[in-house]
DNA sequence: GAAATAGTGTCTTTAAGACAGTATGTG
DNA sequence: CACATACTGTCTTAAAGACACTATTTC
């Protein structure tokens, strides 16, 4: 498709040039939504990954998106993809990052909006994948702290997979993010069931943040935050003595 | 334009029909990018702002913003709309968000991928803007925190501008992300020049988040960091006791 | 010397880390 | 009763806040 975008009269003009044209006009690049959905799963962190069945990047595994309708919100288009091939609904779901490298796509110009999307495990046992074209791969993060960059996926056997495009960025982008936000925002506990142990949110911390926390200031810090409520409940028949359950509640204004 | 989007024969299979469409052959929205670029100006956040010319929105204010063109980066595009309002290059420029609600365009459907931009108040005194046509508004954010939420634009007057588009949502966006980043990155120093004072450092922090911080803590954390270095210059002609200039160094690695 | 900010030293308060010791389930 | 983790209490250490006091410059 030849480009439609004229050339301005001049450079220097070009500014009053653009305000005045209408976009419809340009060229315009596709937009899609890439999802990140995170979940936990024997103490690693995984995401959804799907086979790509054609050209570009045949066989090799992607995360799952949609191009975004004219009619949809972003946020909309990101649960269309979860829903389309999860089933699920009514997932937590934040925008990450725009990625806009010109040769990101081989075919066209694509544009990415990342999300990223959080559930916990029992949420997803739920979801039957078809068996040969998704998975939850095992995330590998190469770096520390907050640092970012690409990450590594693994298959159920614990070799890395072939992925499309820059996803592999964009998972990165995903645990930057999760990082980032674990302590000072209520992100973490939509991986942890309803009703949790302390010890648990403890281990999703560590797990998250590649590093063991100290447990005494986490219990103390975490009780301190007002944003978890005693069930009343306890656990059963764990081999040791119970920890009681807690629940996440938002934090009350003042 | 009548959509070119094809219905898909099933919704069950719209997931497998997607995957292999040429996103080329779906109607594609218009993508902008707009920039905030933030200054500091009597002790006051200021941002650019452009008068619109022409219908939507004739005669309100506008962030400068450019559509991106096929062959460019999102960075470049902004990098453009600075250069094209300002003259100014090299500035530092970090992707904000990016805004997909259907209806904020009324032309037509218009994705704003929105950048922050942040420049001293000595390089933006360079610039010379088209008197009637642009000016740097004052910020005035109505939540504390990083509570988040749109702001008010004021005119050198005091009094509120009327701004196009979600553009005080976009700007409400940048004061949320700086506030949140200012106390474990380098962003703030962008908004000062070359060398500075402890002072100066201490009373941008207070401009940012909006209230005072403690001196004696403050000066004993920000040199603590290694992020500064003594000139061996101080300040002249002041008034009163000179203080010490520092440069911002980057954290030398272990 | 008055005004204004720079800079130092030290005490108090608070949060984090370390660690000892007791508690309570399962097998 | 052995084991494993839950939970409490207290001491130590590090950071933040408070505050008194001294230091320099311009006017």
């Amino acid at each position: 498709m030849p480009s439609r975008r004229p050339t301005p009269p001049s450079a220097a003009s070009e500014s009053e040039f653009l305000k005045a044209y209408d976009p419809s006009a340009f060229e315009r690049p596709s937009v899609a939504v890439d999802v990140v959905l995170l979940t936990l799963k024997n103490d690693r962190l995984h995401t959804l990954v799907i086979r790509r069945p054609e050209h570009p990047f045949a066989g090799r595994w992607q995360l799952p998106g949609a191009f975004i309708r004219m009619e949809e919100t972003l946020e909309q288009t990101a649960a269309r993809a979860l829903r389309d091939k999860t089933g699920l609904k009514q997932v937590f779901v934040e925008q990450l990052y725009t990625f806009g490298a010109v040769k990101r796509d081989p075919r066209t110009r694509v544009l990415s909006v990342a999300y990223l999307a959080l559930v916990h495990a029992e949420r997803f046992a739920s979801v039957s994948l078809p068996a040969e074209d998704a998975l939850m791969a095992e995330i590998r993060v190469p770096w520390e702290g907050t640092e970012g960059g690409p990450v590594d996926l693994l298959d159920p056997l614990g070799r890395p997979l072939a992925t499309a495009f820059d996803h592999r960025d964009i998972v990165g982008m995903a645990i930057q993010r999760l990082r980032g936000k674990l302590d000072y925002s209520a992100l973490g506990f939509q991986l942890l069931p309803p009703s949790f142990t302390l010890f648990q949110l403890q281990r999703l911390h560590e797990v998250v943040l590649g590093h063991g926390v100290n447990k005494d200031s986490f219990r103390r810090r975490m009780l301190a935050t007002g944003q978890l409520e005693a069930t009343g409940e306890m656990q059963e028949a764990v081999g040791h003595r119970p920890a009681a359950l807690y629940r996440f509640v938002r934090e009350s204004a003042v």
